[in-house]
DNA sequence: CCTGTATGAGACATCAATGTCTCACGTGCG
DNA sequence: CGCACGTGAGACATTGATGTCTCATACAGG
């Protein structure tokens, strides 16, 4: 794994098909495998070479979702300083991979009674501690279950990364409007 | 249009069909024609007699959507009392309709380029306007948009009627915790 | 220069879902 | 009773996506 071999024109970055993948299947989740391919720039048969089919495409996207939320998390910092602040940075942390995010929350729908990749637990309950812990410094309310966010914020990642897909949303004001909502709500506050 | 033919054993209900194509959507997107035909209780041909093709279908559940959005809409009376209290009725009087909801929500990813149905752009206008309405009194602050609260309202939508369900929020909590989250935030209220 | 390797293009079979059709059955109605 | 109507069951062709294959090409390295 140390040497890489270059060989033809385009050495196939699967990195790259995978981020192509990614952005296409978010606008539209039902692409084919030759539009996935014609957006990556590659042929089908070389898009079936590095990945056996459909299958193991959305199965190696999901793996990099999971990367990419366990790395957000790292990044945040959890469990470091008031809850709120963990949150607003868990958001700016996650926003580059919103899109992903929100192609593999509505696919996971497909995941009905099979086993669905423990990754997905691991970084809910990793969130859902997040919430807990808000909850015990007395800083977040608790008659919103942890479990409960952790969904709505999953929710509100997936409606941010459309608005702004759609132009709904300026791109720059994704964070602030997750955040904002998500902590505060849509209620005016009285000066605190 | 006012006498009903009975005719067979079971004289097909138009509605009956929708709202058990709806439940099964709401599950599993990507059911197929035979699989709604089998949860309606129905065969297929005679699903097609009904609804030409999958198409139709969609749309018709798409209009029962509109119709049924419009209807809490209304009965929400959204432009009496606090701005607050209206979306309080608003996310009561939708529940119901939630699944469907969140399965078009998802769905309309796939309408492109297409025009999607004015009824959409007026739900979406008169929902808009609740907002934008709570702004103007003061109830609601102003650094989140009209069309952000609406979407994140529908975000908030499909989350709830996912978790409840997969068994992650009783049924009964669904309306508290999407208006309380909507409204109020994660954050401890100062007692106001 | 020659070989190995990965690609692009395309042919091909396969499979699942769809849409269409026919036919037999059972019920309501005249 | 007999007719009309809607249904269920199943056969059938069609379509679109998928997976597999072959072959020509172009570059890298020896």
């Amino acid at each position: 794994m140390s040497h890489v071999r270059y060989s033809c024109l385009m050495p196939v970055d699967r990195d790259h098909v995978l981020r192509t993948a990614a952005a296409l299947l978010t606008r539209k989740s039902t692409a084919t495998m030759d539009e996935v391919a014609k957006a990556a720039g590659i042929s089908r048969a070389t898009l079936h070479r590095h990945f056996a089919g459909r299958d193991a495409l959305v199965r190696a996207l999901e793996a990099l979702g999971i990367a990419e939320c366990e790395a957000a998390l790292d990044a945040a910092r959890p469990d470091e300083g008031p809850a709120s602040d963990a949150v607003r940075r868990l958001v700016r942390e996650i926003e580059p991979s919103a899109g992903l995010l929100a192609f593999l929350y509505t696919e996971n729908q497909l995941f009905e009674a099979e086993q669905q990749n423990a990754g997905w637990t691991r970084i809910d309950d990793r969130i859902a501690a997040l919430f807990r812990r808000g909850q015990a410094t007395g800083e977040f309310r608790i008659d919103l279950t942890p479990a409960w966010l952790t969904e709505a914020l999953y929710g509100l990642l997936a409606s941010g990364a459309w608005a702004v897909l759609e132009g709904r949303v300026a791109p720059r004001d994704f964070t602030h409007m997750i955040v904002e909502l998500m902590l505060g709500g849509a209620l005016r506050r009285e000066e605190s």
